[in-house]
DNA sequence: GATCGCATGTAAGCTGTTACATGATTTA
DNA sequence: TAAATCATGTAACAGCTTACATGCGATC
């Protein structure tokens, strides 16, 4: 459920289209929550439905018409409800630290690959991150507005970083295996 | 589909029943995928139509009787293909940060509780990965697997520190923004 | 001429959750 | 006497993924 209310804070943000929805929420870099876009026409669908949120066409010239959100004062209180209740337990989906768990069945060689493999990953996502950082930290906002934005970031680096030194860890652990 | 390769590489180091599957992969501590109970019995019957694992009925004195699964050799061999096979990416679902993410909307009392609680939680986590971690350096094992043990361990002990960091960076940044 | 970006969506299927049902034994 | 543990499961629904369809304009 936490997706509705993840597009419906943005939609309180700014008014957006699905396609600018899906491309901030599809994007695992920067967002705590990802989904297709597939998914987020079909909550924007549910919400509308709903009367949380109205869209307005807006036509274009050389380019396809689209649909632009709002939030209405249903969707915020929804929203404000949600925000003020304690987060839902996240959900672990994490298939290379399943693999790892059964690393006991591949060789040597393998096991440093697939390592390697996710290392280089973690690397470029921090590397994506900081350069994200950026904006945030020149943005000329109010403290508080700052604050949502560069928080889950900083947390996302320190994963990243975490990830990293797993990695490097990993990798001597498994070379002195003999 | 991860969830079925969890079980089958569970199964493949020992024959369990349903209930005890679900046991393992429930509770969030330990283990890199979750599932309910329900999901579990769900996945055993369809890897069972499969051919994948047979199951085993065996009668208690005193308890309900249970159904032991074994792995079977077609089972080995999907399983071994799809450990071969590079990760899945993981799904993020970090509702706590998502909530971050829009803390400008929220009073600091109400920002600097939140993150105590998820800090409180992260606390009691790290104890428990620690207190299991005694267990498995202690074992008597061959080096790989103990390896398989430990170094996914390694990596919740390291990601709940990580949160604990960014709990109190996070308390410390909000305190000062007057 | 092919692919990418813009922009919307449907259909089918798979995965996962919540609530319920049963029933004996053990512990508080 | 209430609740927890053992042990299995069904039904209904909600959430999410994959594949497909459309069509224009711009870039390679």
């Amino acid at each position: 459920m936490s997706l509705e209310f993840t597009l419906l804070g943005l939609l309180n943000r700014n008014p957006r289209t699905g396609y600018d929805l899906s491309k901030i929420v599809s994007r695992t870099t920067n967002f705590y929550w990802t989904a297709t876009q597939t998914q987020v026409y079909q909550s924007l669908k549910k919400m509308a439905d709903r009367g949380w949120i109205t869209s307005e066409t807006i036509l274009q010239t050389g380019k396809p018409s689209k649909l632009l959100y709002h939030i209405n004062p249903e969707g915020q209180i929804a929203f404000m409800e949600w925000l003020r209740d304690p987060p839902d337990s996240p959900t672990m989906k994490e298939p290379f630290m399943v693999q790892m768990y059964f690393l006991d069945l591949l060789d040597k060689e393998e096991i440093l690959n697939k390592i390697k493999f996710i290392q280089a990953m973690h690397e470029q996502r921090l590397q994506e991150f900081q350069e994200y950082r950026g904006n945030i930290v020149a943005a000329d906002k109010s403290l508080k507005e700052n604050m949502a934005r560069s928080l889950p970031l900083k947390a996302g680096i320190l994963f990243e970083e975490t990830w990293i030194t797993w990695c490097e860890q990993a990798l001597a652990d498994i070379n002195e295996m003999i």
